[in-house]
DNA sequence: GTGCTCTTTCCTGCTT
DNA sequence: CAAGCAGGAAAGAGCA
């Protein structure tokens, strides 16, 4: 992954995101997305990760920003794991969005629970930290068991010591690959709308008729479960159209992310369930 | 090692 | 013109 990349992502932040004024829209960020939370939704640590999901994308809806600008599966993980990510472990997982993240899951956690521990001096002065005093980013180490990079844990006291975690988003039990095909991820999706933060939607429920909403989004989400980073939605929906042949899907005439469950795709129908 | 299945990757041409 | 679709071809990866 790389780090403050330079990417179409960064013109699309400056209006609401430059070095002059690195917390411009902390209100909006922190009232329009906690203002419509129920109360316990406004308590991050209890988020399910579809819930983080979903306040990822609204945070990046609100400001505007491509939801695929990002590696949605660096945001792999519940509220209470998000809640211990650091502000460096928000820069290295979503790059220019990382601080915008940041803040506005810090004003969250502080509104939800009245709690100062966090507050705006020690917000910033840890975006300025590490956004315009540090060129580079400290030598990465690597987790022994993985080999996957090693991230610095949250600690917002200064004094304790900094525990050293793996940066793969949480995973359990590594599954067989094989283990899921495409068609039943998808599936998967659309049946369960807590997994499902407005990625895919039904277009006719009795028909099996659906249609992707972000389809980079999903394509990443794909990419994460096979461990692919590479994926994209155009060769996730080449995998598509070889169903048409199995009949597992049906073609769409005409309409573009559109499918539709074939003869041979089980699960979907709400009676079948 | 082999063959099979299910993708993944790349490509060209077409359609919206 | 960009994005998406269609489908051929070849390769990769897991599994029996």
């Amino acid at each position: 992954m790389s780090i403050m990349s330079s990417s179409p992502l960064e013109s699309s932040l400056t209006s609401s995101w430059d070095s002059s004024n690195p917390y411009p829209d902390i209100h909006t960020v922190m009232f329009g997305y906690s203002g419509r939370l129920l109360p316990y939704e406004s308590q991050p640590q209890f988020w399910s990760k579809y819930q983080v999901w979903d306040w990822v994308q609204q945070i990046m809806d609100m400001h505007q920003i491509d939801t695929s600008s990002i590696p949605l599966q660096n945001f792999d993980m519940d509220g209470h794991q998000l809640c211990s990510l650091s502000y460096q472990d928000f820069l290295l997982a979503a790059g220019s969005v990382g601080p915008i993240l940041f803040n506005s899951l810090s004003e969250l956690k502080w509104s939800g629970q009245n709690q100062t521990d966090i507050g705006h001096c020690d917000l910033k002065q840890e975006a300025d930290t590490y956004l315009f005093s540090s060129p580079s980013y400290p030598s990465t180490e690597m987790c022994e068991p993985c080999l996957h990079p090693v991230l610095p844990v949250a600690s917002h006291t200064p004094s304790s010591p900094e525990i050293k975690r793996c940066s793969r988003p949480y995973q359990a039990k590594k599954e067989n690959q094989r283990g899921i095909h495409l068609w039943e991820f998808i599936r998967d999706i659309l049946i369960d709308p807590e997994r499902n933060p407005g990625l895919i939607k039904w277009e006719d429920r009795r028909e099996g008729v659906f249609r992707f909403l972000k389809s980079e989004a999903v394509a990443q989400l794909w990419g994460k479960k096979k461990n692919n980073s590479s994926m994209t939605y155009e060769k996730l929906s080449r995998a598509m159209r070889y169903y048409y042949k199995r009949e597992i899907l049906e073609r769409v005439d005409g309409r573009r992310l559109v499918y539709k469950f074939g003869r041979n795709a089980r699960g979907w129908r709400e009676v079948e369930k």
